[in-house]
DNA sequence: ACGAAACAGTACGGCACCGTACCGTTCTAT
DNA sequence: ATAGAACGGTACGGTGCCGTACTGTTTCGT
């Protein structure tokens, strides 16, 4: 009666977890093109003989590591469309300010640019981290709140996209002021 | 009758400008992280020993060649804010599909999430990059086409946000019903 | 208890890169 | 014309990195 096609050697895990913690870190902290084998071997403690032999390349160490960056997903339902804008929003400001994710993600933008596996990657993420914006706006359509002839993307670009120029291209902050002229004009 | 403090060897400028504009080559290429002075001086036919009697150090002559990336903006004047805004965007999104400048930016954004001279050179872009954006929102604030109490740079954000994010993020296309909607929504 | 698998340690080979030193040649400014 | 600057070519030292081979030890599953 063994588990069927599980990792389920106590080893294996634990290596697995060390690498992947420490290539977090350094990921974070040095981005994409700072992570080396090397270091996450000496570092974590794991030999790079045991690395090897769960990831065939640094390559694929990355994106197994960056392929965890995404957090479960929360849709908030205050029950106005406006109100759970505003939490979703809210949220987003906050995470770009403290979260681990938002010093690495330029690093996987920019490595998609030109990197085909890192770009679906990438999408994957994309897709993930813009669920609770589709599903509020999805659901509002669904209430009448919002005209069906709006393109559910773009209503997601009008909300997301100010916050990600903020962060990242004008580094101005985002304060709740901010937060309401956003909304009021993604869903004017 | 000498020039005052100007390079005029006509040696000079003729290697400055090779290498410069195969740096340029291979940073719209590859990325920052793709450039490598060996390569440059392969490539441009400029001995390694001229380059660095130029640039003190790799990281120099990136500094430069990225400086040169903003062209000369220009502030259309249609009349109206949102015709200039339409304008303005519409040069936006075909610049964002087609200048090089496009694809070497998110290497600049993540460069400069962790190297402070880096940083200051993308705030310097930054600022010529949305200079126009700007002007025709302080414009159209001088003729009472916006409130006063509207904060500038958080109408840039409104406007510009959702097209960096389309290009890089979402990797979804910019047409004239997105430019309309966004400058719909941005100056309600 | 025992066989098999995972592990650490180490040492490589190969590559790409940065930055410098040296030497002989070419070109510019005056 | 000539001094001096700029240049090309080459070679080198040092570093960091990726990925592999080999050897012995530990630990898990049964």
């Amino acid at each position: 009666m063994s588990v069927p096609t599980q990792t389920v050697d106590k080893r294996v895990e634990r290596s697995k977890a060390k690498v992947l913690a420490e290539t977090y870190r350094q990921l974070v902290q040095s981005g994409i093109a700072g992570v080396s084998v090397d270091e996450v071997s000496r570092i974590s403690g794991i030999s790079k003989t045991t690395i090897y032999r769960h990831w065939p390349s640094r390559s694929a160490l990355l994106i197994d590591a960056c392929s965890r960056l995404g957090g479960t997903p929360v849709a908030p339902d205050t029950g106005s469309l406006r109100g759970d804008a505003r939490a979703l929003l809210s949220h987003l400001a906050h995470q770009l300010r403290t979260a681990n994710w938002a010093s690495v993600y330029p690093s996987i933008i920019d490595a998609a640019e030109r990197d085909a596996e890192l770009s679906t990657m990438q999408a994957a993420l994309h897709k993930t981290f813009m669920a609770p914006f589709e599903a509020i706006i999805e659901r509002a359509k669904a209430k009448g709140e919002v005209p069906r002839d709006h393109v559910t993307n773009d209503v997601v670009a009008l909300l997301v996209g100010p916050f990600f120029f903020r962060r990242w291209f004008a580094k101005e902050g985002m304060d709740d002021c901010f937060i309401d002229a956003v909304v009021e004009a993604a869903l004017r």
